[in-house]
RNA sequence: GGCCCCUUCGUCUAGUCAGGCCUAGGACACCAGGUUUUCAUCCUGGUAACAGGGGUUCAAAUCCCCUAGGGGUCACCA
C-alpha cells in the first residue's frame, strides 16, 4: 500500500444513482491501479433524509458492480468509524479549535432573520449571501450570549484574498474570496454541515485525492480554506464531468432511469453497465469501445478524463448490453437469464436444473436476438403454453394465410414429421424438410411461413427446426393439427 | 442575475497539454447493399462535426482574445 488514499462518500438518501456508481468506479480504479486504498464513507449528516435502507442499497449496489472498498462501514480500518454520524466527537473538537483560534465565529441569526435577508437581497436582484453581521461581534459578548443559552450557528471566517484550485481534470481554477460566503460549519442544532465534516473526515482518513462530480467544484474553495486554517495541505482534487440527461441537464429521474437497481432489474449485464459507465467522460483509446474492467483499471488515469458533461445515451447503453450478451458463453447466459424466466413464471429453478441441456438450447436460440435479459421470457413464453392456443402474431398469421395451399401443406408436413424417427438434430431435420419441400415442388416460404406461425405464433425468430426440435414431436404435431383448423 | 466550468458528427468520443502525420479517426443511431428459411446476428459501403469572429504563425481543431450558447452553483441539503 502507498499513501494514496481515495474515497467515495455517498449520502444514504434514496436510490443508488448511476453518477455515484461512475464516481466510485473511477476512484476505485485509480487506487487499484496504483496500489492505493479505497475508502467507503457514509455521509449521513442529514438525519432527516438518511436511511439505513439506502445505506444498505449503496453497499450492495457497489459490490454488485465489483467495486470493493478496503475500508468502510462494514469493514474495519485504522481510520474509522466510516459513518459520519459516528464521528461527532471529533467534529466537535475541530469546531472548538477553529472557534478558539478565530477561524470560526458564532452567528446568532434566527432562521427568520436569514430568510428576510435573502428576500431583501433578491428583491434588489442581488446575489443572496450572508452579510457577515456577526463576523465582528466582540468575542466576550459572543461568549456571554452563548453562555446565556442563546442559540447560535458556527460560521467559518473567510479571509480576504483568492484561492486557486489545481484541479487534475480542469487545470487551475481561481476563486475570489469575495465570492465565498462565511458558510455555516455547525448548525444551531449542533449538527455539523457537509462542507465541514467532509474536510474533517478526509483529514482523519488521510485522503490524498478527491475525485467527485463537478457540482462540488464551487465548494472546493471553502474546503481548501478550511485545510489552510487547520494548517494542513489539502488533497489533490479532480472534478468529473456531470452525467447529463437527454435534456442536457444533470441526469435525473425526469429523463429516464437513474438508479442502478432499475438497470439490474431490466436485465442489463453487469459488464455492460460497468463498461458503459467507464465511457462517460473517459475513453480507452478512442477506438475500442468494448473492454473489461481489468483493462479499465490498467489504463485509467484521472488526467485523461473529459471536461465536458456527457449526455447519457440509452440507445448505446442498450446496444452495449446486447453486445455483451452476444459475447457470453451459453451456460453463463443461461445462468444470468434463469432468474428472469423464473420470475416470469415460465419455469422454476428445479425445472431448469432438470432440463438444463434443453434450457441452454432454448436460451442459445435467442442469444443474438435479445439485448437485455428481461427480453427473453416473452420470446420463449409460447413454448410453455397450450398447444391448441398458441397466440398468433397478426403479422405471422397474415404471412401464413397468404399461401393458398397452407392447410394441405401443413397436413402433409405433419404426416411427414410424424414419420421421422427423431427430431434431435435440428440441422439434419432442416435439410430433410427442405428436400421434402422441393420434392413436392414447394417453395420454402410456402412451408416455412405457415409452419412458423402455427408452431411459435411469431413472425420471426429462431431457426424453425430448432423450435421443432425443442418442442418435441408431440407438441409440434399438436400445434400443426391446431393450425390446420385455425388457418382454414 | 453573480461566480465557476464547458464547447469536435444527433449522441459517446480520438486528436488539443508538446501547432504540420487531420482532405478530422472510431462507436451508437440512421440510410443503402450483401449473407440468411423468417427475425436477429454478421459483413460491406454511405450521410454527418472542429460554435462564431478576430488575431499569432510559413502552417491552427490544436496557442491568444472577444462573442455566443450550454451546464453547474449560489441553503443552518449533500
Amino acid at each position: 500500500m502507498t499513501d494514496l488514499r481515495v474515497r467515495i462518500a455517498p449520502s444514504p438518501t434514496g436510490t443508488v444513482h448511476l453518477g455515484l456508481c461512475r464516481t466510485a468506479l473511477f476512484n476505485w480504479a485509480y487506487a487499484k491501479k496504483r496500489g492505493g486504498t479505497f475508502v467507503l464513507r457514509i455521509e449521513d449528516t442529514d438525519k432527516e433524509r438518511s436511511t439505513q435502507e439506502s445505506e444498505r442499497a449503496i453497499l450492495e449496489g457497489l459490490r454488485w458492480l465489483g467495486v470493493e472498498w478496503n475500508e468502510g462501514p462494514d469493514k474495519d480500518g485504522p481510520h474509522g468509524p466510516y459513518r459520519q454520524s459516528e464521528r461527532a466527537g471529533m467534529h466537535a473538537e475541530v469546531a472548538e479549535r477553529l472557534l478558539s483560534e478565530g477561524h470560526a465565529y458564532r452567528c446568532f441569526c434566527t432562521p427568520e432573520e436569514l430568510s428576510e435577508l435573502r428576500a431583501a437581497q433578491e428583491a434588489r436582484k442581488e446575489t443572496p449571501r450572508y452579510d457577515g453581521r456577526y463576523r465582528d461581534l466582540d468575542r466576550a459578548e459572543s461568549d456571554r450570549r452563548a453562555a446565556a443559552g442563546e442559540p447560535f450557528a458556527l460560521r467559518f471566517r473567510v479571509p480576504d484574498g483568492e484561492t486557486t484550485i489545481p484541479d487534475l481534470v480542469r487545470g487551475d481554477v481561481r476563486f475570489d474570496h469575495a465570492e465565498v460566503d462565511d458558510w455555516v460549519m455547525v448548525r444551531t442544532s449542533g449538527a455539523p454541515t457537509y462542507n465541514f465534516v467532509v474536510v474533517c473526515d478526509d483529514i482523519a482518513m488521510k485522503i490524498s485525492h478527491v475525485f467527485r462530480g463537478e457540482e462540488h467544484l464551487v465548494n472546493t474553495p471553502k474546503q481548501v480554506l478550511l485545510y489552510r486554517a487547520l494548517e494542513l495541505e489539502p488533497p489533490r482534487f479532480g472534478h468529473l464531468p456531470l452525467m447529463l440527461g437527454t435534456d442536457r441537464k444533470k441526469l435525473s429521474k425526469r429523463t429516464g432511469d437513474t438508479a442502478l437497481g432499475d438497470y439490474i432489474a431490466n436485465g442489463y449485464p453487469r459488464e455492460a453497465i460497468v463498461n458503459f459507465l467507464c465511457l462517460q467522460g473517459w475513453a480507452l483509446d478512442g477506438e475500442t469501445e468494448v473492454f473489461d474492467v481489468a483493462t479499465f483499471v490498467e489504463n485509467f488515469d484521472i488526467v485523461d478524463v473529459q471536461k465536458a458533461g456527457a449526455v447519457f445515451d440509452p440507445e448505446k447503453f442498450k446496444w452495449l448490453a446486447g453486445d455483451t450478451i452476444r459475447r457470453m458463453s451459453v451456460p453463463a447466459l443461461a445462468d444470468a437469464v434463469a432468474p428472469f424466466v423464473v420470475r416470469a413464471g415460465l419455469m422454476d429453478d428445479a425445472g431448469i436444473a432438470d432440463r438444463r441441456d434443453w434450457f441452454e438450447r432454448l436460451v442459445a436460440g435467442e442469444q443474438e436476438r435479445i439485448e437485455l435479459f428481461s427480453e427473453l421470457p416473452p420470446r420463449i413464453a409460447h413454448f410453455f403454453g397450450a398447444d391448441d392456443a398458441v397466440e398468433y402474431d397478426p403479422k405471422a398469421e397474415k404471412g401464413a394465410r397468404k399461401h393458398e395451399a397452407r392447410v394441405e401443406t401443413l397436413r402433409a408436413f405433419g404426416d411427414w414429421l410424424a414419420a421421422q424417427p427423431t427430431l434431435d438434430d435440428s440441422a439434419a431435420l432442416a435439410d430433410a424438410a427442405k428436400a421434402w419441400a422441393s420434392d413436392r415442388g414447394l417453395k420454402l416460404g410456402a412451408l416455412f411461413q405457415p409452419l412458423r406461425c402455427v408452431l411459435t405464433g411469431q413472425a420471426g425468430g429462431r431457426d424453425l427446426f430448432d423450435a421443432v426440435s425443442l418442442l418435441g414431436k408431440e407438441s409440434a404435431l399438436a400445434r400443426i393439427a391446431a393450425g390446420v383448423r385455425r388457418l382454414a
